[in-house]
DNA sequence: CCTACCGATCGGTAGG
DNA sequence: CCTACCGATCGGTAGG
């Protein structure tokens, strides 16, 4: 595959700028421009503009698995610590601004929440996908007795990303930092009043440990 | 004014299609073959793209003050009771779907939220106003004492406004009230947790009673 | 992967 | 408020 090298290096502008217009947004003509292909060379390498909103989102996947849950999952041992580098990950990864318009997740499940289609699918499954691997890893916390308080991890699944994707939004909005200390806020006294260990709730706004 | 009232007829469609395509999504020529009117037409009526968005912010936010703020103003007194009345009014604005791609302010903050411009602060003053005035809410409540774990408003409205909106987005995304019920479950057991009256909180999910 | 080109639509203006 | 029109850009194809 030829065009597989001029795919990733398309995409990765594609990705970025698809977190401010929107994936809707995107053109072919200007990727055409940023990329120094020409127009005609884009459109052959994805077929149709659906099918390049679609490598998009599997781009944007690839690239949360790898800044979110690949340094979690290896860096700590299931239950609530892995919970909590899974969150300081997640804020990082939006407070960094990995991509210009913070989470590709947060801007485009919203533009797409109103309109059925393959490509609303393939940002539904990926944004499961990471809410079932958060849903899990509260699951291995309460088996671990860390959360005893708790007795529905997907009811606080809702609440944790609730908050992240709230402090995203509001940090670009307002250009602030603030949001993500109240997100931090948020997230550790709800462990606190689940009965986590305040000790390790505490590293939670503190940035990830690697 | 003679266009008044035909801004007002194209106004109604296009708050409505803005919160499907975005607010960038609107085009005259569409607006134009579904109100009849020509494309210079709605040229003319609004002047610029430009200014046809923030006329839609400014139309958007008459519409939110007449389905969330107007009657918990007008139905309930200061305090607890009004900010439970304003949760409940701004998920059944969201819920009946008063326009078919939920929340206007939820979709258009998260699309402009990378836009610098003077729509992203028409739309980020709106939702300022919103959040005041839930915050001022939440004050009235803590001074009457009927919060009275609470110590910062501004933080809880930032936790109660995740939660409506993440249930708004999550809704729609997945054709599900049951993510209401998780907003729900959140605002009650976080408004619990802060010593509010369990008998009061309990109208939360149950309607608003008017 | 390119040049060259298609019909459709974009925001906006001239002139009435 | 209209018809008529502007240059620019859209997604996509033919043909190589």
């Amino acid at each position: 595959m030829r065009g597989d090298e001029s795919r990733r290096i398309v995409l990765a502008h594609a990705v970025d700028t698809a977190t401010v217009d929107g994936l809707d947004g995107l053109t072919i003509g200007r990727l055409a421009d940023a990329s120094g292909y020409s127009k005609s060379g884009i459109a052959t390498l994805f077929g149709s503009k659906e099918q390049l909103q679609l490598a998009v989102v599997s781009a944007a996947r690839d690239v949360f698995i790898e800044r979110v849950v690949a340094p979690a999952r290896a860096g700590t041992p299931r239950g609530l610590e892995r919970v909590c580098a899974l969150l300081e990950h997640w804020l990082a990864y939006s407070r960094d601004r990995v991509f210009r318009g913070g989470c590709f997740f947060a801007a485009t499940s919203v533009e797409f929440d109103a309109k059925p289609g393959v490509v609303r699918d393939a940002i539904t499954a990926a944004s499961s996908e990471w809410e079932d691997y958060l849903t899990v890893s509260l699951e291995h916390a309460m088996a671990a007795g860390e959360l005893p308080l708790l007795d529905e991890a997907r009811q606080l699944t809702f609440e944790m990303v609730s908050f992240l994707e709230a402090a995203n939004t509001r940090s670009l909005l307002h250009g602030s930092a603030e949001p993500y200390r109240r997100a931090e806020v948020a997230l550790r006294s709800r462990l606190l009043a689940l009965g986590a260990d305040p000790e390790r709730v505490a590293t939670i706004g503190r940035g990830p440990e690697d």
